[in-house]
DNA sequence: CAGTATCCTGAACGATACTG
DNA sequence: CAGTATCGTTCAGGATACTG
């Protein structure tokens, strides 16, 4: 039942954006940078407490999001003391949420104990939990079996 | 404007089911063969060509997935050869496509050269695009700024 | 506090040869 | 065809010391 849910020609997959994007953010610990990012962790130090990894591969984790274009650096001053930066997420980074919830969701109907993790995320309107899930233009949700998948010709037709 | 999307009390993140998720379906060519699962590829030999990774790497994830109950070993006979297997994803496996869905279009909207990728996914119903979306149990969108993290309790209160 | 520099280890990976 | 076995390498990451 499951193996037609998307048949593709054979478009090569070496361009394909999963791959590109795992290259990105695909690392051990850039994924989890982002989820405390998101919780609201923005310095430094906090981050480094929080994940426990060392503080070269953070250092150089906050540098290659930052010039990805998924955290800003923001300079503030304590009266007294020199700059210093925080980093908060941008756009880009929220436009990664459904991803993050994806892989929460999943891991706690998967691999927690009762089926729910440490966290759950509510939406504020309704105090519903919410979910990642796969929504049309109009906002339907989609079964992965309606899902087609279409190769996009590229290069070939025009010029 | 963004920082306070989520703002947990620091509830403790090592059992986070992202990370858990992540060390399951983390490295490197995990979610690729998972893609290319769901592009209908069943095949060792298939998966080895589109991947271009060593046999060896492929047959441990292969191995790790069928454990962890993403994919099923399905059993064939083509007349008069010994009996070879497919590899089928589960409902686990669809239950992540919005994580590949939404890995997709962040890559299609900021790493491909003109904002869209080499596939597109759309919906068998009406044609639309299909995206991957955070909604609530009405299926309704709930945007960004709308979620609210909260810590589940856990082991202190009852009992 | 917010990082950078250095050294080291291990694991993931690539290449390749081999097997039923 | 569908893998397993072996070997070598590279690179991410851990530990730790250091700097403005």
């Amino acid at each position: 039942m499951l193996e037609s849910i998307m048949k593709a020609t054979a478009s090569d997959l070496r361009y394909c954006s999963i791959a590109s994007t795992l290259s990105l953010i695909g690392e051990k610990w850039t994924i989890l940078i982002l989820r405390d990012v998101f919780h609201g962790v923005t310095r430094f130090d906090e981050f480094l407490r929080r994940l426990e990894c060392s503080p070269a591969v953070l250092s150089a984790r906050l540098k290659t999001l930052t010039e990805a274009g998924l955290l800003r650096r923001v300079g503030y001053r304590e009266p007294g003391e020199r700059e210093r930066f925080e980093y908060r997420p941008t756009r880009a980074a929220v436009e990664l949420l459904p991803v993050l919830v994806g892989l929460m969701q999943w891991g706690d109907a998967h691999l927690a104990q009762n089926g729910e993790g440490p966290v759950q995320i509510r939406s504020r309107a309704n105090g519903q939990l919410v979910h990642a899930a796969i929504v049309d233009e109009d906002g339907e949700l989609v079964s992965p079996r309606d899902m087609e998948l279409l190769p996009v010709a590229r290069g070939t037709s025009n010029t």
